[in-house]
DNA sequence: TTTGCTAATGAAAATCATTTTCAATAAGTA
DNA sequence: TACTTATTGAAAATGATTTTCATTAGCAAA
């Protein structure tokens, strides 16, 4: 997935494509950790300038409406984006320099049935997330 | 776990009792789902009109501290607390009514050593949660 | 191209959640 | 009971996000 596309998918939805779009949407499709708004502010500032906060937010917004990014939460904040991952993916976060990584291929199915037969609760969803150290971080 | 166990916990840890933490903790305790701080408030300040929303969040803040409550995160917002479920638990969610409940027995070791491998994180710690209808608001 | 409509922008103000400050109060120990 | 000091609630401060608004610029149509 790279910026194009996601610029793509901003104009086909009917959203003007602007100078404070793409490095936004650059900033972020390029970042391989997950960025808050004034992260995403600071970065896309050093290539241009004017760059308002209110437009990294409200960029974001559509970013995220189209599921092009997703909120990622964690122990300290929950206010952070990373590009969205395809089809039913889960997120692997390294704890020292925040580098995420997806996987698939969960297969909760037989734990959600006990479960709901247990709790009696209609299963529908479930949030599955990893945390450890990368291969760079992780010790010898 | 009841309310009274975690009067005698924060007062084990140096803290005292109050008539505003009682009335917090007893509105936190007895809850089937997720509150807010200001959830909390609400709710206490019908039984103990002087409250402070400040001591509200003061008391979670030592409630969290001493593991007998957790934060709860959900799409719309991670602010809610929960008490806290003994040893490994994970929880269930009613999207209609908030209800929480607790669950155990997940085993994720095999995934997450097939992640590890090809991923080459160390993963030491996971983030799962269920959502679904409580067996109250499930359609018949 | 040029034009015209209006979506998008950034600054400033407003709002909302949370934290800090502070003087008064009350818990708990001696 | 008296004393020490943790705790309280009000108010102010802070920080994040949203709203407002006048100006600018994207882009579709001429
Ligand atoms: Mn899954
Ligand atoms: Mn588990
Ligand atoms: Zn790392
Ligand atoms: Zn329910």
């Amino acid at each position: 997935m790279s910026a194009e596309i996601w610029l793509t998918q901003l104009h086909e939805n009917g959203y003007r494509l602007t100078d404070a779009r793409r490095i936004v949407v650059e900033t972020v499709e390029k970042s391989a950790r997950a960025l808050t708004p004034i992260e995403v502010y600071d970065i896309a500032r050093k290539k241009y300038r004017a760059l308002g906060l209110v437009t990294v937010y409200r960029t974001l917004e559509k970013l995220e409406e189209l599921h092009l990014i997703q909120r990622v939460h964690q122990p300290l904040g929950c206010q952070a984006f990373i590009s969205a991952g395809e089809g039913h993916q889960h997120l692997l976060l390294c704890q020292n320099c925040g580098q995420v990584a997806f996987f698939e291929g969960d297969d909760l199915d037989v734990l959600t049935k006990s479960i709901a037969k247990k709790t009696g609760y209609q299963i529908s969803e479930h949030w599955l997330q990893l945390f450890g150290l990368c291969a760079d971080c992780r010790p010898i």
